[in-house]
DNA sequence: CCTCCGATTGCGTATTTTGCAACGCGCATT
DNA sequence: AATGCGCGTTGCAAAATACGCAATCGGAGG
């Protein structure tokens, strides 16, 4: 719609993969090395991007500033803090915390594992939907019709032995999900890492984010795995409780309709 | 320079500070709403914005995702990780690693206290110059006649009892820094808090980046925060090892040119 | 000292963006 | 239930703005 600002979102997509001349930059945009070197005169000038010596150009500070400052704001992160930060001291696992927005599930926080090997995930990145244990919490408590469409524009890649890769039993495991109150990937997403995830629920009672919790199966086996449920389900009930749950209410909170 | 992408980067600034409507953004760069409308739309298509219910718009994940992609590029923030959150878990201190870059010092990474009362800060955001532990490292690096630049382009505004507010004192200060190899901030930036800074160095030899330790002086006075200074040096000199600074330098490397 | 390569700038053109005004839509009010 | 109001949205024509070009500048290397 805005010609000029679609080219210098496209550079700014661009230089998150590292710094770039000015010469590979206006080829990305296809334009003339005058108009990228306008554009990103501007970006610099409110700090978006910022010279690296003379021939480079990288993201500025502003970048990091909004995205931090906008991260904060998010009442989840806040609220859930506590919780997850005391998950992850306790067990020493990765702890992730994963909201759904304009169709996408993205980790919005992070607790790295104190464990020599590790999940790797980045604080913004887009979880795959098919086969993380984050995604399936979300998902599941999508209304029916708003889930059939998501559902029927997903991609359903092949990654492990185990991924998922029918719609239908993507919908049976929801279905899952929805009845024990919490989710599982078991090696669908990675061959090493099996994780577990659990939904935080806000005052309506509906899902705000996912805790997840991922462990390398070198170091726990699935058994190992579940054997730290209870104490992912509290992890998700306090952060419940700061985000203004109350467990005493008409039933179809916590634990569905049964 | 670009007159419609300057006026989306303000709005994205905007956005940063929470979820605003339509007219209050249009309201911000003085156009027509059909003008901020356009610019939203692609922002929207690349990300950087969503829509939020049908009034407000806010930060979209693009930003998180660059961000923080952007942020592990970094090589001394990956480096210099395992130092410094062993030095959190040890002491249990907030830690904080800030850069010098484009005339201004960030935080680009941080490990928060497990205490309850905490230092507010946010990776991202700018460090003042003259009342921070970290900016004096840092700035202490600089060559003569760059430095002289930069402090006369300072401001010394006064924030504490202890802040200094004079430009001489404060080269005074940095000469300081740079015999001992690590500054302080005794509450020079808040009253209830003072912190440790070190430099950490690379290959070259020069500062690369400044670990900090902040603690609230309800928790440790002076001498106990001192206390932790052979700590934090430790950590520092740790996480330069990592960046690729050997020790057994020609002198002038670790403390000075004594 | 000269040459070459990339960054930078002034300028005229026309593409792009802008403001306007009309329209549509949902919500609240009576 | 009907009406009005506020806000988001769209089509259009004017013109401001961003564009490409080509000339210039400035620094690094021979």
């Amino acid at each position: 719609m805005s010609q000029s600002l679609d080219r210098a979102l496209t550079l700014v997509a661009q230089l998150a993969t590292g710094p770039k001349t000015l010469d590979e930059l206006s080829g990305v945009i296809d334009v003339h090395k005058s108009t990228a070197l306008r554009l990103l005169r501007t970006l610099e000038s409110h700090r978006f991007v910022q010279r690296e010596g003379v021939h480079h150009y990288r993201l500025g500070t502003a970048m990091f500033d909004l995205a931090n400052r906008a991260l904060e704001e998010r009442d989840v992160r806040r609220s859930a803090e506590r919780a997850l930060r005391d998950l992850n001291a306790r067990t020493g696992f990765t702890v992730h915390l994963a909201s759904y927005e304009a169709d996408e599930v993205i980790y919005i926080d992070k607790y790295d594992s104190t464990h020599p090997v590790r999940m790797y995930s980045r604080v913004g990145r887009r979880a795959p939907l098919h086969c993380t244990a984050v995604a399936k919490v979300l998902l599941a408590d999508l209304p029916e019709t708003r889930l059939r469409e998501v559902v029927d524009a997903m991609e359903f890649p092949k990654l492990t032995a185990n991924t998922i890769t029918d719609p239908a039993a993507y919908l049976a495991e929801l279905e899952l999900v929805r009845d024990r109150g919490y989710a599982v990937d078991d090696s669908e997403h990675e061959d090493f890492i099996h994780c577990l995830a659990a939904p935080i629920r806000g005052a309506g009672g509906d899902v705000l984010a996912a805790v997840s919790m991922s462990v390398p199966k070198v170091v726990l086996d699935f058994d190992g795995l579940m054997g730290h449920l209870e104490d992912l389900l509290e992890t998700a009930r306090a952060a419940s409780v700061e985000c203004g749950w109350t467990d005493t209410r008409e039933g179809r909170a916590v634990r569905g309709q049964d």
